[in-house]
DNA sequence: CGCCAGGTCGTCT
DNA sequence: AGACGACATGGC
């Protein structure tokens, strides 16, 4: 087993894991604020200790791991930038500055936030949790057994009525379509090439994925900073916050990205974690 | 009972 | 282009 261990100034496990860019992870127990964490076959066991940031994965998924918490970017920067910004967003960047935008897995990413449209996250986790128990490969890690997200493969193989079963509602026909037609094109290296309008483009083309869904796989699949999801949370952020006019959600996301650049993915974060943390206390 | 949750689709102006 | 209701489910 790899043990990493990272200063934690700008690693927050628990920030991370809660400002809603995933759904897949744990409360280990073993040590309080102590995860497992969970991207597609993989797992590994994250937390807080002292002032450092710690990761144990197996030896073979140390670059994987490497990658998904976004190790090589410097947080700090993002931080101050946040600051300098002032009023609402230096209070945010204060609260989040904890947080990194993981780079999660494309595929994984949008089927997970088709779950998420008009949903809550604890609910999204269930389901999301069930559709790996009833698809996915079982693993172990650290002697105990945890689920494989389901490739577009083993989803397809699913009847319709797996997915209703599972709690997924009126989602069910979008999953169930998309893992019927998915091609596995995602990786390609023309799929890169595009700029974030494209691959905005390209995604909410397909069945079920809106704009919003879109921005959330662009950011948390694509790593592509340039985007800024825009859900109930961060409306009402830019209404009570930055005094907004707007109602179309596209056109405030639009304002963000021209007011943020490249920072906008990373503010949105702080925003959406600071917003919903005031309204739910047990965070 | 109602309203809300990391919205999108189809339909009608 | 923009407005609006329908859509499954569960928590409060």
């Amino acid at each position: 087993m790899e043990k990493i261990v990272l200063d934690g100034e700008f690693f927050n496990a628990k920030d991370t894991l809660n400002c809603g860019q995933l759904f897949r992870f744990f409360s280990a127990g073993v040590k309080k604020d102590a995860y497992f964490v969970n991207s597609l076959d993989k797992r590994c066991l994250l937390y807080n200790e002292g002032k450092n940031a710690v990761i144990e994965c197996e030896e073979v998924d140390r670059a994987y791991f490497e990658n998904y918490f976004d190790l090589s970017r410097d947080y700090g920067a993002i931080v101050s930038a946040a600051e300098k910004e002032g009023g609402i967003l230096s209070v945010a960047a204060r609260l989040g500055k904890g947080i990194r935008i993981l780079n999660q897995d494309r595929t994984e990413t949008l089927f997970s936030f088709i779950v998420s449209q008009n949903n809550n996250i604890p609910r999204i986790k269930g389901i999301i949790e069930r559709l790996s128990a009833g698809a996915g490969q079982k693993r172990e890690f650290y002697g105990e057994e945890y689920y494989a997200f389901p490739t577009a493969e083993e989803l397809a193989a699913k009847p319709l009525e797996f997915f209703k079963e599972i709690g997924l509602g009126y989602r069910a026909d979008y999953i169930k379509r998309l893992a019927d037609n998915f091609d596995g094109t995602f990786d390609a290296s023309e799929f890169s090439a595009l700029n974030t309008n494209d691959l905005k483009k390209k995604l909410t083309s397909i069945y079920g994925v809106g704009p919003k869904v879109a921005d959330c796989a662009s950011l948390f699949g694509f790593h592509r900073s340039d985007s800024f999801p825009v859900d109930t949370w961060i409306e009402k952020v830019y209404k009570e916050n930055f005094n907004g006019e707007l109602h179309d959600r596209a056109k405030i996301a639009d304002f963000f990205v021209d007011k943020f650049g490249e920072n906008a993915g990373y503010f949105q974060q702080y925003l959406f974690y600071y917003k919903r943390s005031l309204e739910k206390q047990e965070l």
